[in-house]
DNA sequence: CGCAGACTTGAAAATACTCAATAAATGTGG
DNA sequence: CCACATTTATTGAGTATTTTCAAGTCTGCG
């Protein structure tokens, strides 16, 4: 019954009881979409609020020249779009990589709810703020970090993320993370993420078992090769099991 | 009189003259410090809340190799930082890169007009929004374009952005853009970012009058290399001469 | 004038891309 | 459950882009 949106937003530390199920009584309704569906569309105005219950999908921006680049990766208990309140047109697109479980909100009831739960705001804050930072990460990623590296990065964000949601904990990623997909992500060609990723394989690092099943075979090893620190992501609480292993990093 | 912030705010479209006089009322005082300085320390927490009057900054972060990443340049009339309630480490640096004039806020009295003028609130989100669009374009820009479009794209942006808090709207850009500075934004080397800036200068669509003087003399051109689309800046106010300067890229 | 920092230029090396052909995995319909 | 079509992944060879290293030049300033 516990969302993945509360169980991330939690997180943040002082999300009370109260907050949590003013904000989950924001809800107006649960959908379920297939893969590859379009949730927001760049040039397109922005409408609803929704989170991700469970599932994949994409942030993106769509080139002249036909090129794309993945701005970044919704994971379940993410939320998006909090700035739907400014009415330009969306400067990018979202859209689902697996099916989706997508709960939608009433705007209205989660201004009130911010300005009534003090807690819930924070937390919404912090995980605003979060989001930022996974932002900024990506950009030192894509611009300061060869390919091996860059893709053990990103692998190590996302196993992290999952695991703020709710969800594994053991280094597995299931998601149909394609070669073209983790290319347009990090700014390199699905070729040489090919190689890469056989790289990585070849030093016992990570292992295949399959489309979409990834696994993070020595996460402390990986995340020493990448130079990961999760201070990007603003965690409050660094007893976490994966914190320990990927602060071996040392 | 006018503050570059107020100027910038304005163009979102609501701001009163009553919550502009808020806004400014919420300001602590003015300090004037010297280029080099650090605003804000990656990993020390974060304090305050303030904005540039003038000069310019650079947030950025420092990696474990020594190597750096710029993720944003902050013009007059940007604001740094809001996220201040979330009481982790700054996971990234803020440093000026010239003399800079500061206006600090306090943040309970900033929190309170917030509140209480709805219009202030509504372009104070159009901001952040604006801001979030810029990294995200930084993303595009350092993942899927190359080396001279990427320039031409920082360049166009950083003259747009400059109108933006009132200043010169004639293609000048007057900061002390060293080559190391581009490179550590652009994620490519000082050497390279010297070639392809004087190839732009060979093809007349740039020149330098000495340091940290840089003209675009063709606009227009500049914009169709760079495949330049103001969208991500979510401006509300299409009507502004850049603006049909930099569309005649079609 | 002379220094220091920033810029330019060339040549060689590293990194990543393109093209192309093959192989493997996934999904579909009988 | 198998055969086929489709998408995705791998691999090799050649190319393009960007980096590195190094030497030399320019510029602003005390």
């Amino acid at each position: 019954m516990t969302s993945p949106v509360i169980i991330r937003l939690q997180q943040q530390g002082s999300l009370s009881q109260a907050g949590a199920e003013a904000f989950l009584a924001c809800r107006d309704r649960n959908r379920l979409v297939d893969a590859g569906h379009t949730l927001m569309q760049q040039g397109e105005p922005m409408r609803s609020v929704f989170c991700l219950e469970s599932g994949w999908a994409i942030r993106h921006r769509s080139l002249a020249n036909g090129r794309r680049q993945i701005l970044n990766l919704l994971l379940p208990g993410d939320i998006c779009d909090l700035q739907v309140a400014v009415d330009t047109p969306a400067d990018h697109s979202v859209t689902t990589i697996t099916p989706v479980m997508l709960s939608e909100f009433n705007p209205g009831r989660l201004a009130d709810t911010i300005a009534s739960h003090a807690d819930f705001a924070s937390a919404l804050l912090w995980s605003a703020v979060q989001e930022e930072g996974i932002l900024r990460e990506h950009i030192v990623r894509i611009g300061r970090r060869a390919a091996k590296v860059r893709l053990a990065h990103l692998l190590l964000e996302l196993v992290r993320r999952q695991a703020l949601g709710g969800g594994h904990t053991d280094g597995r990623i299931e998601a149909p993370l394609t070669r073209e997909l983790l290319a347009d992500c990090l700014g390199l060609t699905p070729v040489h993420i090919s190689r890469t990723l056989s790289a990585l394989r070849k030093d016992g690092l990570v292992s295949l078992a399959g489309r979409g099943r990834l696994q993070i075979d020595d996460i402390a090893a990986l995340a020493r090769l990448a130079d990961y620190d999760t201070r990007y992501l603003h965690l409050t609480q660094p007893d976490h099991a994966l914190d320990t292993a990927l602060s071996e990093a040392s």
